[in-house]
DNA sequence: CTTTCCGAAGCG
DNA sequence: GCTTCGGAAAGC
């Protein structure tokens, strides 16, 4: 007898340990580590990974796999042991790991259902529940008010039963085929049969004698232009065939892609290739950090260390941030390896996710480009993993299994025996560090291809701009270069930090400013609905006409969204075209690629938008970018602000300028004598990793601590303050004098839909017992977390987010 | 004595 | 995570 041990869907700590079935005879060889398989479990059916078999089971009685749900295994050995990796670095449990790993719709998906046994109606209330149906979900039973007792009595008699149902989301997409039954030659006989009537009839003959092989039924109809009534007669008499075939949904399916080839490198990015392409011929795990100066040319080296991969029939894995996962990008991966690539990012539907993800498994594509989940990716032969801009926050997963893919990407490098590329112009100050430090190997480019030059920035001094009597939003100097472009029929990028900034309502007479009921934050105001909406709850609200408070009707809203910069924009020079990108522009599928191309292709003069510009645009008309509030990010509570002020000006200022034009760089400040602003616009990176540093050090940040991030909430504050007490005292107490622990504060975010949330935060440098400490306290709580609407504790190792 | 409620145990 | 079990409290 075969034992599999299975996984099953259920996160919760009792059951974070494998579960031993018996494989039927006529799963045998099927059923294998990685399989996804359906189990009972109590009185239900769930799902499950199979992760290892056995001969034996210590269990004196085993139930059977109801059911197998995959052929090839969904996961790899390798990705099961990443798992447990996962679930031991992250805390969280090993189903939670596997999961994360997959794409959403091979989870599965659970009905209960109460099926109707007999065919006499039912001597109670519950035969009008299910009202003739012989299958109802067990919901409308329990909404019907039937009681349980009745159920029950049925169940005994065995009139009905309660069903599980476990359904997979997966949807394979099929297409109707039509193929001739028979050689052309005989093809040619069969005209003669047909009616002189039957015209249609006639010309698909025609066409299939021309073309026997198999086409689409909607392509056949369409190139003919006729309808399906003229097919089924020859498809009754067996002229033709007609079946289902499934197709893959490819998203970019329907766009050419112009093939490119390789580039000569320049000496300096020779340099820097050399040691990555030996390390890959020589299947060594090394670590590269690839600091190259914003249109130094890093895609290149990518590509062209990608291409060595491939040649030695090995696979590549290459990150970017989801933001940057831009049709341009795609574009040129696209154009150099063709349909070797799959491409995973969240504007995919979940069906193209999941078609994307099975090209990989089955083989059919050696490179994947794709955001923060795609770093587990199943190859099973991984020749190289690239992260661009590896600084970026969005590699780390902030919710559940909290990991970062940079970690991950180490961890499977590490087992294939590859090098890791990590890429970025302002790299991380926890990267850069190792590099210094000769744990990274570094590779420096400091210059831009094409011998262009980085854009001369100038800082404006907006309290100069308000003392002189300049109360608008743009600065004169601004203002005037815009105006010189639009002249010149170039190009203007305008950058707004949204972040930090937002419109909330005040009123004017007695400064009211409208919050959220539930957290404790200023709604915002969205002009198109004329609503305030909470951020962090679904809370929303007409905008009031009067304040609340003292019923003035001079309740206003304040800040700077995107919007309000457009009617500023639009006031102070009207004659500039202007294209808005936001969250708001861009929700509809394809209105980002739409939009930068109406931009490319001249039909605006600026281009204003957030964050979301500040990455890989590269339109050679662009010669002046404009950043509005340069230090909106640095009021943030985080002790990264500076870091990430440094990189997003560094990262804006990379889109001017960069073909034959010089550029121009305009950066608003109220600020501009602080250093991450100042050396930003001197690009001097390694004066700003050298001034953080000091304060990293001065405050015991990383990368010279480590950190450990509680986060505690519950409805009622005084419990929340009592446990993270708890939760303080207790890890001093256990931790050596080396560590520092911090709390209980008020998160930054003090209360969020109702529910009041405390910190604890651990600084520390070597504590190898740390991870049995906190799964003490977890389990400590065990009890009152599992209460619905109990008590939440998080915990994050090497949190990004610390509000 | 019966019904309902609730927390704890167990799921192979 | 969901179900069932069993004891305790509430209802008749």
């Amino acid at each position: 007898m075969t034992i599999a041990n299975v996984i099953v869907d259920v996160p919760s700590q009792n059951t974070n340990r494998p579960f031993d079935y018996e494989i039927p005879e006529k799963y045998e060889g099927i059923v294998q580590p990685g399989v996804r398989v359906i189990v009972p479990f109590g009185p239900r059916k769930i799902m499950g990974y199979v992760i290892s078999l056995a001969e034996t089971s210590s269990f004196s009685s085993v139930k059977k796999i109801t059911d197998v749900l995959d052929v090839i295994p969904t996961l790899t050995e390798e990705l099961l042991d990443l798992g447990m990796w996962l679930s031991k670095k992250t805390l969280s449990f090993y189903i939670s790991c596997l999961q994360v790993m997959l794409p959403q719709v091979m989870k599965a998906k659970y009905r209960k259902e109460l099926w109707k046994l007999s065919e006499e109606p039912l001597a109670s209330d519950l035969d009008s529940v299910f009202d003739g149906r012989a299958v109802i979900d067990f919901e409308d039973f329990e909404q019907s008010g039937v009681s349980y007792h009745v159920l029950r009595k049925h169940m005994d008699e065995g009139e009905v039963d309660v069903h599980y149902e476990v359904k997979s989301r997966e949807t394979k997409k099929v297409t109707t085929m039509i193929e001739p039954q028979l050689q052309p030659v005989e093809l040619e006989e069969k005209l003669v049969d047909i009616s002189s009537q039957a015209k249609k009839q006639r010309v698909i003959l025609e066409y299939l004698i021309e073309h026997p092989e198999p086409i689409s039924k909607k392509q056949l109809l369409e190139k003919l232009a006729t309808t399906s009534a003229s097919l089924k007669p020859l498809i009754e008499r067996g002229v033709l065939r007609e079946y289902k075939q499934e197709v893959f949904r490819d998203p970019y399916g329907d766009r050419e892609f112009e093939r490119t080839q390789p580039f000569p490198l320049t000496s300096e990015q020779e340099t820097a290739i050399t040691p990555i392409l030996s390390t890959i011929e020589e299947n060594q795990h090394e670590v590269f950090l690839l600091h190259g100066v914003t249109g130094s040319g890093k895609t290149e080296i990518y590509l062209q260390s990608i291409q060595q991969v491939i040649d030695k029939g090995e696979e590549a894995i290459m990150l970017v941030p989801e933001i940057a996962l831009t049709p341009q990008m795609v574009e040129r991966f696209k154009g150099r390896f063709g349909s070797k690539v799959a491409v995973l990012h969240s504007a995919l539907s979940a069906g193209e996710k999941y078609d994307e993800w099975r090209k990989i498994q089955r083989k059919e594509v050696q490179v994947v480009v794709g955001a923060r989940s795609a770093i587990f990716a199943p190859f099973t032969n991984i020749g190289l993993i690239i992260i661009d801009e590896e600084h970026e926050t969005s590699y780390k997963q902030e919710d559940r299994t909290r990991y970062h893919a940079r970690d991950v990407a180490v961890e499977r490098a590490r087992t294939h025996k590859c090098p890791v590329v990590l890429g970025s112009a302002t790299p991380s100050l926890e990267s850069y560090a190792r590099a210094v430090k000769g744990n990274y190997h570094l590779l420096t480019m400091g210059k831009r291809m094409n011998e262009a030059v980085m854009p001369e920035v100038e800082l404006i001094d907006m309290r100069d701009e308000l003392h002189e009597g300049n109360r608008s939003m743009f600065s004169r100097t601004l203002k005037e270069k815009i105006e010189a472009r639009i002249a010149r029929g170039e190009q203007v990028v305008l950058f707004l930090n949204r972040r930090g900034y937002s419109t909330f309502v005040m009123c004017r007479d007695c400064g009211h400013v409208s919050e959220c009921p539930h957290c404790d934050i200023a709604l915002t105001y969205h002009k198109r609905q004329n609503r305030l909406k909470c951020h962090y709850c679904s809370h929303e609200e007409p905008m009031p006409t009067e304040c609340p408070e003292c019923e003035s009707k001079t309740i206003r809203y304040f800040g700077t969204g995107t919007q309000k910069v457009e009617e500023a924009l639009q006031e102070l020079i009207p004659e500039a075209r202007t294209i808005r990108m936001d969250v708001d522009t861009t929700r509809r599928k394809g209105a980002h690629e739409r939009l930068l191309n109406q931009f490319g292709e001249g039909k605006a003069d600026i281009l204003l938008g957030t964050q979301m510009i500040a990455k890989g645009l590269d339109f050679g008309n662009v010669t002046l970018v404009g950043v509005l509030a340069a230090d909106a990010l640095l009021n943030l509570p985080d002790f990264r602000a500076s870091e990430k002020t440094f990189q997003l000006l560094t990262q804006v200022s990379g889109r001017a300028g960069r073909h034959e034009k010089p550029g121009e760089v305009v950066v608003q400040t109220y600020t501009p004598e602080h250093y991450s602003i100042e050396l930003a616009s001197q690009y001097d990176y390694e004066q700003f990793f050298n001034e953080e540093m000091k304060l990293r050090k001065a405050f015991r940040y990383p990368p010279y601590f480590f950190l450990t991030l509680f986060t505690v909430s519950h409805p009622n504050q005084l419990k929340v303050q009592e446990v993270t007490q708890k939760i303080t005292m207790f890890m001093e107490q256990k931790l050596s004098d080396q560590a520092y622990v911090l709390g209980p504060t008020p998160s930054a975010l003090t209360r969020i839909n109702n529910r009041y949330r405390y910190q604890c935060m651990v600084k520390y440098k070597k504590e190898p017992e740390q991870r049995k400490f906190v799964e003490r306290i977890l389990h400590y709580y065990e009890d009152e977390m599992k209460q619905e609407n109990g008590l939440q504790i998080t915990v994050d190792f090497q949190p990004y987010q610390l509000m």
